[in-house]
DNA sequence: GACCCTAGCTAAACCGGTTTATCTCCGGCT
DNA sequence: AGCCGGAGATAAACCGGTTTAGCTAGGGTC
């Protein structure tokens, strides 16, 4: 099967190539009665313009791109980036490029090919780094490109985030507010700039707290929240940096007999189904709509309207049956 | 910035561009001092050839396409997809174009329109309908294709599935070595392919069979559920299409006061997160491994081999606390 | 010495669009 | 009548590759 291409257009049309082109993008420089006759052979063929063929002439490619950095198995528990990839594609018209790697150094080369390879018209950045490379990267190639969940201002890039230091200030004292004192936090991974904003929240709010680092997997959770409960000082609330490591917590704590929330209160950060059915209390926030505002900030940087920085509502405390007045309140 | 193009090449290198390309392509045509220098220059100009280009002169897009058709908030739940995805990315080089469309007719249309357009070698196709319009479509537009989960044999694509059959006579089987006699199935949507397959297989291995229908969301699995439940002939084991109505349905027994598994055996098709924190006995089969096979033949049959059919390992049944023997037994 | 073959390269066409330069025709103005 | 301007169209260049046809020089054969 052969598709019908320009040429055939102004073949059956009777005019030439470069009148169908511009009659078909609307374009000055047909009669109407021209314009109308070429739309109708157009419409009649079944044709579509190649984009192929369009972004050669330097036009768009009409495409984004996302990298992800994962051990490719560990994909799956993440609901968040699903979520946030429909929220995306609600609001482009265009296709989403997507390709997860293994580490930094593919993900940067694989941003510089799309970009040499005019594949994709801009990107989104995620898992923004303390100081990430990325953002001179795409500065410098000229890339459209959004820097998604990283707070505050990057370079000349456009931004949307959420206020990490006040969500988690807010955890901070819903937890004081029930009496606790002696706060943990299991941390994610220290290299990302979200972490290090929790961190500092944290470390200013929680006069007795103690941090564990762990990497987002159910593995890590369970690692940490073991070494909590077995320490001197045990805590009585902790705080997980996401959903897999907080379910994995709580069963941590059944198996060690320590009854939730009488004697420890546990609260996730990200809500998702996984909470939901475990009944934790969750800092939950619109992570549909949080890619759907990304998606909006990138297509308007493409299309050339200046970078904007967008701040998202404030993640909402959902209280459940995890978390409780302190033991002795 | 500007990127090198191949004419750059050619004039660093004192040739033709023509010489370039079949030097570049590792073809024969130019000595191999003439290749050296060429590639000499080109890592040292880092020259990346536009796909773009590479495209147009009827060569291959790199790139291949996946539909899903979902509505698209219901997404984030779904790690079997995220998975799948997952997998496919470990095997193939090229990117993968992911499109979230909220009907058939849009899937359909995107296809047509990701051929035309030369954007995909080669796409997957998922969720098959009993009939499906797409094979016959992907047949005439001569597009590679894989079908991906729809057992059997389709056309003249290439297919990628488990045996859905024998998996739901296991979990029978399994059940009636229990004792259980009057067992229940919540089944998905209908118009797919592995749900028909699944309620003969149901159909012809359970005497005293109900089958409820649901769409693979919590609430039509918690609503099936308390159908089920308060009916006069009260399964003892209920057999779920996948983990979320799975999961849901465990809550709801717990809400009516029924005992799992005492008094009711609760199996849930497709293994997950889920399942394993709510301890629900489930049918796993490795997902990535599945999306890393379907994008083996998919690459298989891009670069020209003829299509086969791929049976997929049986799902393994995972017994957990879920699942015990039926009540007065 | 005439002939043929082949390796190695170049020039040019082509893919399917967009864009620019050019050309023609027609009406209005002085 | 002569000049100008603009509308409507076309031919041709261009984007960055691939591919084919054609050219040249050198070596082998009879």
């Amino acid at each position: 099967m052969k598709r019908p291409t320009i040429k055939d257009i102004a073949a059956a049309a009777g005019v030439s190539k470069g009148a169908v082109s511009l009659a078909l993008n609307g374009r000055s420089g047909v009669s109407e009665s021209t314009r109308a006759r070429v739309l109708e052979v157009a419409s009649s063929l079944g044709y579509r313009p190649s984009v192929t063929a369009r972004a050669l002439s330097s036009a768009s490619a009409d495409a984004v791109g996302l990298v992800l950095v994962r051990p490719p198995r560990a994909l799956g528990d993440e609901a968040f980036f699903f979520q946030l990839i429909a929220g995306m594609q609600s609001e482009m018209s265009c296709a989403l490029l997507l390709q997860v790697v293994s580490s930094r150094e593919e993900e940067i080369a694989l941003y510089q090919r799309w970009w040499a390879e005019h594949r994709v018209d801009g990107v989104f950045l995620v898992d923004l780094l303390v100081s990430d490379p990325r953002v001179e990267l795409m500065t410098a190639l000229g890339l459209p490109a959004v820097v998604v969940g990283g707070a505050g201002h990057h370079g000349s890039l456009a931004s949307v985030w959420a206020d990490d230091y006040a969500a988690m200030t807010s955890v901070v004292e819903h937890l004081k507010s029930l009496g606790h004192r002696r706060i943990a936090r299991v941390a994610g991974l220290s290299s990302l700039l979200h972490t290090v904003r929790r961190d500092a929240a944290f470390a200013s709010s929680v006069v007795d707290g103690v941090v564990v680092a762990g990497d987002y997997t159910a593995e890590s959770g369970a690692a940490a929240t073991r070494a909590l409960l077995s320490s001197d000082a045990r805590p009585t609330a902790i705080v997980y940096d996401n959903d897999v490591m907080a379910v994995a917590g709580a069963e941590v704590a059944a198996d060690l007999g320590v009854a939730v929330p009488q004697e420890l209160s546990i609260v996730a950060w990200d809500d998702s189904v996984l909470c939901q059915h475990g009944r934790l209390t969750a800092l939950s926030r619109d992570t549909f709509a949080f890619g759907a505002r990304a998606a909006r900030a990138l297509v308007a940087v493409i299309e050339g309207a200046s970078p904007t920085d967008v701040e998202d509502v404030l993640p909402e405390l959902v209280v459940r049956a995890s978390s409780g007045v302190a033991p002795g309140v």
